[in-house]
RNA sequence: GGUCCCUUCGUCUAUCGGUUAGGACGUCAGGUUUUCAACCUGAAAAGAGGGGUUCGACUCCCCUAGGGACUGCCA
């Protein structure tokens, strides 16, 4: 699923359920992907779906065509559709002609019926040549469209298979859907589905346009732009209450509010505060809104995601990294923005004794160091609590001891723990690795 | 080409005729500091341009410029 189509289905989820849940709300985007109210429904509530990302496409099937034509006859029935006979390339040049001449497309058929039943034939509503449509825009207001520019429009092909404009208006009818939000490109169409709501005596639904995404450049989000797809979000590392979060605060506001739970969206979404502009994506201020959820995240939750993520990366997985990850995870949840960080963060932990040292390290494992060593790892034998503050308090006493800076101490035992890779405070890096791991990644140190 | 929509800091936005135009991300400068982050403090940073209306316009109207969508027997 698009980006975009997401944050078009969480604006409409916020708004149905903010109210009780009794609207009946349909979503669509350009690409086929549309579902209808039960659809939305099941997506958000019975489904992953909310978790924004699933691969699950809404899959909108023509399998009531039957009914869609039924309408058609009835609309041609009432004249308010005609059958036309032009063939393709008669309407490509009647189509060019028309532009040419600033005029609108008009079929000679328009007012004559006395065409071959035996060849192929489409059926076109028959619209207003003059006068205006109105419509009433959440979102965009009161939008005005001259009759003269609507074309005729087809709403049944040659081979008897209901259009798109024709099966949305009759879907929506049959459904009770009170509210249409969309994404503005759908504008243009709206007066067509107006005229044919009207044709049929229907009472029209509420209709939102909502602008659409761009990539950071300013143009459609495509795929050069990165991530388009909900899923590479998921890979990419961000949490789903984070993009239902960021997306939401995308295109709408309330006040200064940046960082919101759903709950409180729901209370606050409003279709009318919805901005007409359309806004770009800003990866940065998405991992900023990450970065609060993750640290919301229970513990469990984030170390699952976290060995996936080394899984992934073809990490060697062992027995009890789970618990390892489990262990390491409140003292390093802080420093990531994105369960991909939060992996970087952790991979110290899932080392495997003997951990191999860096250049660093190993320059700093002279004699000297290898004294101090030996020294630290005599104290901390003798230490019972292995608990952060009391650490850094040994490491911080040990140091002054050593009548050295810490500076003198930290890099040192930091490679030796971890190998050079990125890690948190000290104390809190040997917290997570624990008594066992941390005297055996000293005692590997010093027997090289 | 035509129709329609859009335009406040780099980005997302607040403002619904009277504000020193606010907040957030990012940026920059300090602070903290055992790496990298995080964190704390501070700073720079905006009403596309031009006309009106009004005592007063970012807010209302018009024009221009720029951007976008649509313009199918696609959805």
């Amino acid at each position: 699923m698009h980006i975009g189509t997401a944050r078009t289905a969480l604006f409409n989820w916020l708004y149905a359920k903010g109210r009780g849940g009794k609207f009946l709300i349909r979503v669509e985007d350009t690409d086929r992907e549309r579902s209808t109210a039960e659809a939305v429904d099941k997506l958000f509530d019975g489904f992953a779906w909310l978790e924004l990302f699933s691969d699950e496409e809404p899959v909108f099937q023509f399998a009531r065509i039957d009914r869609h034509k039924a309408v058609a006859l009835e609309l041609l029935a009432s004249g308010n559709a005609y059958r036309c006979w032009m063939a393709p390339e008669e309407t490509q040049t009647e189509r060019e002609a028309a532009k040419a001449e600033n005029r609108r497309f008009t079929s000679p058929w328009r007012d004559r019926s006395d065409g071959d039943q035996s060849l192929p034939f489409v059926v076109r509503f028959r619209g207003p040549l003059e006068g205006s449509i109105e419509v009433r825009d959440l979102v965009q207001g009161d939008v005005r469209f001259q009759a003269q520019h609507l074309d005729d429009l087809v709403i049944l092909r040659s081979d008897g298979v209901p259009t798109y404009n024709l099966a949305v208006v009759v879907d929506d009818h049959d459904m009770g859907i009170t509210h249409v939000i969309r994404g503005d490109d759908h504008l243009n169409n709206t007066p067509k589905q107006q005229l044919i709501y009207q044709a049929m005596g229907w009472t029209l639904p509420a209709f939102a346009h909502i602008p659409l995404i761009y990539g950071d450049d300013g143009k459609k989000l495509s795929k050069r732009h990165g991530a388009t797809a909900v899923r590479e979000y998921a890979e990419l590392g961000y949490l789903p209450e984070a993009m239902r979060n960021y997306l939401a605060r995308l295109g709408w506001g309330h006040g200064d509010d940046e960082i919101f739970n759903d709950a409180q969206a729901m209370e606050w979404f409003d279709i009318a505060n919805v901005g007409k502009a359309p806004s770009r994506l800003d990866f940065d201020k998405l991992a900023h809104v990450n970065a609060h959820w993750l640290r919301l995240a229970d513990d469990d939750r984030l170390a699952k995601m976290a060995l996936d993520v080394h899984l992934k990366r073809g990490v060697d997985l062992w027995e009890g990294d789970e618990a390892r990850l489990m262990r390491a995870l409140p003292f390093v949840k802080d420093r990531a923005k994105t369960i991909l960080e939060l992996a970087d963060q952790t991979i110290f932990v899932l080392k495997r004794r003997p951990v191999p040292l860096d250049d660093k390290t190993r320059g700093l494992l002279d004699e000297e160091g290898r004294a101090r060593l030996a020294r630290l790892r005599q104290r901390l034998g003798l230490f019972q609590s292995w608990d952060v503050f009391a650490l850094e308090a040994e490491l911080k006493a040990f140091a002054e001891d050593e009548g050295v800076g810490f500076g003198k101490i930290g890099p040192l035992v930091r490679g030796v723990m971890t190998g050079g890779a990125p890690s948190a405070d000290l104390s809190k890096t040997l917290a997570a690795l624990g008594f066992d791991e941390s005297f055996g990644r000293l005692d590997d140190a010093l027997s090289t």
